[in-house]
DNA sequence: GCCAACGTTGGC
DNA sequence: GCCAACGTTGGC
């Protein structure tokens, strides 16, 4: 285990969520009216946890592209909205519908975001691997598909050293 | 497109 | 409550 990293006098906490672009990109988010968007369809235990219990107004999350080349961190958004309700589980048209969500007992929790700052080239996988300190992340990690991961305050320093 | 790794489901 | 089977994720 790796020592805790210091709570920063400000309590921001940091963190890191995935998406793949051709459902949710960073230029969705940036086409958003004000650029904010809710972050919706987290359908894993862990990361609701984290949605629900963690995540909170003012923290700052990078944005991850999976799936599709180029992996990496494309840029940065800040907790607008903290958690509540994700009310695409109860729309049985939507993709992320999910019949055992009730309304009464929301299943499922959002937040929303806003775009603080697309970067003009992405931080890569291969980038994230080379630096010692963002070497460790969770999201470098084999087999790691946990879609909202927690941040160091070390690895999001070393993270925006990389930002050209 | 492949497939290892993972989380969830359900039979027992 | 165990664990095999299944469906999904996501790097390669």
């Amino acid at each position: 285990m790796k020592k805790k990293a210091a709570i920063p006098a400000n309590n921001r906490r940091y963190w890191l969520f995935k998406s793949e672009p051709s459902a949710f990109g960073i230029e969705t988010l940036a086409k958003a009216a004000q650029q904010t968007a809710p972050w919706d369809g987290v359908r894993n235990y862990q990361a609701r946890n984290f949605l629900r219990d963690d995540v909170s107004v003012g923290d700052y999350v990078f944005f991850y592209h999976s799936r599709e080349e180029p992996l990496g961190i494309f840029g940065t958004m800040e907790v607008v909205r903290a958690g509540y309700p994700d009310h695409t589980a109860f729309d049985p048209k939507s993709k992320y519908y999910d019949a055992k969500s009730d309304p009464d007992n929301p299943r499922w929790i959002m937040v929303d975001v806003k775009l603080m700052q697309k970067f003009d080239s992405p931080i890569t996988r291969e980038q994230l691997q080379q630096e010692p300190t963002t070497a460790g992340m969770l999201v470098l990690k084999r087999g790691m598909r946990l879609s909202i991961q927690p941040v160091t305050t070390a690895e999001w320093q070393a993270v925006m050293k990389l930002v050209k």
